[in-house]
DNA sequence: GCGTCCAGGTCTACC
DNA sequence: GGTAGACCTGGACGC
């Protein structure tokens, strides 16, 4: 009988962050965007969830301390085995740039207090700051199940992936469902994840993507290390991952559009619904840089948190796209 | 019940 | 360099 093996504590520091920092916020997003896998969990402060580091799958234990004005995380990492020095390191640099620890926010206030958009949201999610993914394959995933399909239909193949493909990962008394691995997608065959996942014609390309990770694709921390232009690029010669896909996986880079937030953000630029949503989305992308600059994925995030006070103020329900 | 339509994009094949 | 058409397939809808 195969027991329910708990993997135990290996190591634990603390990350220290730029104020304002609301951990909660950020982690556990009011529109319920998850941070690394959807099994994660947030109770009474704080947060279990788990990644992949160098191929080993990790527990992760945080929990903040402090206040949003003087805020600190304390992190506790569980895993099977030894955890080098060096990984150890690697895993702190990962959580730092996936949970945005070092990023200034007053340049953003500042836009915000001038913005009509912006002014009043700003100030309800105070210290929310945006995340990166932690790991790069899961990101993938994410948008390739998004692309063509409603979102009860993306559900499914996600759940799907992660009930028939994906690990358990056990530590401190809970259990956090994770996403499969490279390997495991790369060694499958498409017809086997249209069947098990109802992907579609998407599985060809999760595949083909699996199978460029395992080759030795640059991983998320390595994107992150180049010019952004170069890692959109990089990003662009997976199969099936286009310019949505690729802002999505690197959020903060661009202002990943689709379909659904271009009618959001049409109502707020120009008050109606655009005609041709699809059509509009490289106009609207341009609007927000012109708009936002720089700042343009944090106000992408804030707006899409943001939707029922949103649509109180310009009268039109937003949720309901 | 059944048929039809299309979705939180991307790629390819043609201009 | 720009743009129709095809792409899997489960729901939502009309009848």
């Amino acid at each position: 009988v195969e027991k329910n093996l708990s993997i135990s504590k290996v190591c634990s520091f603390e990350l220290k962050t730029v104020p304002p920092y609301n951990f909660e916020l950020t982690v556990h997003k009011p529109a319920g965007w998850w941070w690394s896998t959807p099994h994660e969990k947030f109770q009474q402060g704080t947060f279990w969830s788990a990644t992949r580091f160098t191929k080993n799958l990790y527990g992760l234990k945080l929990k903040p301390q402090g206040t949003t004005m003087k805020p600190q995380i304390s992190c506790q990492v569980f895993s099977e085995g030894r955890v080098i020095e060096a990984d150890q390191q690697g895993l702190k640099g990962m959580l730092q740039r996936a949970l945005r620890t070092d990023e200034h926010l007053t340049e953003f206030y500042d836009l915000a207090k001038n913005d009509d958009i912006l002014r009043d949201i700003a100030k309800e999610h105070y210290g929310m700051h945006t995340v990166s993914w932690p790991e790069l394959f899961t990101a993938l995933i994410l948008a390739v199940t998004l692309q063509m399909a409603p979102m009860k239909r993306s559900n499914q193949m996600m759940d799907l992936l992660i009930e028939n493909f994906g690990e358990d990962v056990r530590f401190d008394r809970k259990v956090v469902r994770y996403w499969p691995s490279t390997k495991k997608i790369a060694f499958t065959s498409p017809e086997e994840l249209q069947a098990k996942a109802k992907l579609g014609y998407r599985a060809a390309n999760l595949v083909a993507i699996a199978q460029a990770l395992e080759a030795g694709f640059p991983s998320m921390d390595e994107l992150y290390a180049m010019a952004p232009e170069e890692a959109k690029k990089k990003l662009l010669t997976l199969r099936g991952i286009g310019d949505y896909s690729a802002e999505l996986v690197m959020p903060g880079m661009g202002f990943p559009l689709d379909v659904w937030s271009a009618k959001i953000f049409g109502v707020l630029f120009r008050g109606k619904v655009p005609d041709d949503p699809r059509q509009a989305i490289p106009e609207l992308k341009k609007e927000a840089e012109e708009r936002w600059g720089k700042w343009r994925g944090y106000a992408f995030v804030y707006v899409l948190n943001c939707l029922p006070r949103l649509s109180k103020k310009v009268g039109v329900d937003l949720t309901a796209f």
